[in-house]
DNA sequence: TATGAATGAGGTTTCATTCAT
DNA sequence: TATGAATGAAACCTCATTCAT
């Protein structure tokens, strides 16, 4: 259950500098992950990438540029296959609950980039930007349906945010288990307003699970027929 | 407006060497407030406490050593003041309450212990223990008095306590005004099942200000009120 | 107002080689004359040339290799103008005079030039050597024909040659003004026993203007008259 | 007859940090007066004195610093000797002719110095001043005198001074010998206005050797009785 | 020829820590 | 206790140079 390298392997089919600059970004996700972005020194990621320490500074300026390189990649990435997995749900309940638990679940299956997105949250506020736009959306859609009694503003935002990361954070250092998701998105709907008994049935309805892929089919050849969606 | 020397003020009467210690200990806070813990160096921490770098080694074996004892210092001492101001409190409801908007009080008062007790909370498992035993305690007893839905459990006071940081956090760097006590205290509140009306009224209820101080002998022309202080 | 690139210009018609040669010999020149020839690295001459690093080493061993053949080509070809302009004078008086005016005006009519040939005097002794030559021959004239009273060795010509040079340089840094090439040449034919009044006439009789250029093809729209040009 | 470390033994009876750092410094003067400023690297000069690098930080801030610490003292003290030895002369072209000669004396009996002071003339304009005032000092007493009939300025002096660095220069490089010093100085009177006859037998006139010293004798405890020169 | 990614030695600088005073 | 100079490992980064394409 070694590492899974997804950037490497995403960018299996690029050029040979893309493919060197995906192998530092996998070595920093997994050292990233581990020690946080301060402590893993720039000669480590490159040995682990196994590769010469000048190598680094032919693709990264430094070790803030790969940081926020690899970070932004895994933020888009995660949200973007949150918001492709809930494309066709439209109660503002449902999708607030579907987005917490979904995002658990996703960060959760690719253990570094969890870490790594978590550290991230803390250390680049652009990260932030990225994924509250999209609770935003929900928290005002549900104020809008009328379901939730509570103001929507940054400062909601920013609570029911670290209730989902803390929720995270428990689930990736083993103090919690699979429930996890279920039960934060239960107390945040409480918090936002919707009875107790409806808060329960929906965040603790059964779910398919998600795992986070990255694109990985041949590119460059391009596959003809676009399918009506390349991924699981 | 300048920093308040806190563990030096306290360490006021006693020998030179905790005299020496506590100057360490407030250049300390004041460089991990605004830097973190890593950043600053040793040198800079005595530099700051006007000493040689190598009196530092006297006090302390090392930065983790002196960055723990300020927390736990500060995590006491904020916990120990918070329990003050609540000891006449009875109903679990306005303690929960009074606890969080208190300490968000308290830790505000004093920015630099706020944020490094803040930075602590991250960086130190230990400073966790000391004040989650307080906040379960409360939970418990309104679990107890029937006035909460919810279970208490390790993730519960995660997540609450998630929550008030968030607050506090907020605060600190200047995004949110003084009523984020209040917001916070009142999702919280319903969240744990109170009653939206009632978890209003309590949380909003007017609360004299509080400010953090390190009791001690007698101040500068000394109020003779004040018992003597609890700690030598 | 841009660099003149009188390399590539001289390199117009010739093979694609010898264009891409001089295009790094002319980027060269940019970066020596300001900052001098240590600090600028093979890959920034490469870039301003707009050409891969890897380029440079087809056309030259290294640094120090593209250094000499820049700073040969100037001296050479300054001294040859100099030499051409001065083809008709005989008396040594006035050759010594004029060929101090002239260096100083051609050498500062292209800064770049310029200031890479004063920094490689001091940097190649060769480069010396090719310009000393023309020195000795009009110092040695004038002893012949009894215009000078002192004797005329490699002494004599550091010294005069050093003259020149820190007006050259007065010159290119600003310092001094246009005036500078005739108040040396006095003060020089006063230091070789030209009497005052002389030296006088002789340093200040107005001059026309030369411009440095590395005649070639052609120009633009071709002046008929100028012959073919001495090289290919 | 290796390297006469002037700065240990200035710093011979001062405190261990003072004499460190004159160990650091005494090793930079021999690098630079062989390499230049820029070649040798922090680690050498560290290793060259026999001491950790980390602890050249200890005594400067970096390579510019030792540089110019160097530079300093070096022409301070050779242009305060060469003030001293001159303290009763009077007539200009006499003071002329042997701050020239005696100046290349003194910057050549100690080589490392010499070449140290000659490199440092081109790299810092500030020790450029130092060295200047003095000279314009005698230039101008000489116009005063009527001695001289030359304009006296900038452009004056930096032509003077760079006919004595030359010659200070071909003697370091051992292209001249020591009748250097009264060649220059000839023709220097020469190009001023001084009769050939008179500028020869000022500049040739027999002088006793100088040697660059730095104060030795016993500082800490304190020479008593303050002897009319505590230097040869 | 031209490319540009890759290399790794070597430079600069910081810093926790020791130790003689 | 307090000092602060000295240490050396280790961080960061640059750069001349090679080499496969």
């Amino acid at each position: 259950m070694g590492p899974t390298r997804l950037f490497t392997n995403e960018a299996r089919n690029l050029g040979k500098s893309a493919r060197t600059r995906a192998r530092l970004m996998d070595a920093a996700v997994e050292l990233f992950a581990r020690d946080g972005f301060e402590a893993p020194s720039v000669n480590e990621i490159a040995r682990l990438a196994d590769m010469a320490n000048g190598t680094f500074y032919v693709h990264f300026r430094d070790k803030q540029d790969i940081a926020l390189a690899v970070t932004v990649s895994i933020a888009q990435e995660l949200v973007r296959q949150l918001d492709e997995a809930m494309a066709d749900v439209d109660d503002a309940v449902e999708r607030v609950a579907m987005a917490t638990r979904r995002f658990i679940d996703l960060a959760t299956s690719e253990a570094d980039w969890g870490n790594a997105f978590f550290r991230a949250i803390w250390a680049f506020r652009d990260v932030r930007g990225n994924v509250i736009t999209y609770l935003r959306a929900d928290l005002e859609r549900g104020a809008r349906q009328g379901a939730f009694t509570v103001e929507v503003d940054d400062f909601l935002i920013d609570t029911f945010a670290s209730m989902t990361m803390t929720a995270l954070f428990g689930v990736l250092s083993g103090d919690f288990g699979g429930e996890a998701g279920s039960r934060v998105a239960e107390l945040q709907l409480r918090m936002l307003g919707v009875p107790a008994g409806r808060a329960k049935t929906v965040a603790w309805r059964k779910l398919p699970n998600l795992r986070l892929t990255i694109a990985t089919l041949p590119r460059d050849p391009a596959p003809r027929v676009r399918k009506p969606s390349p991924r699981a």
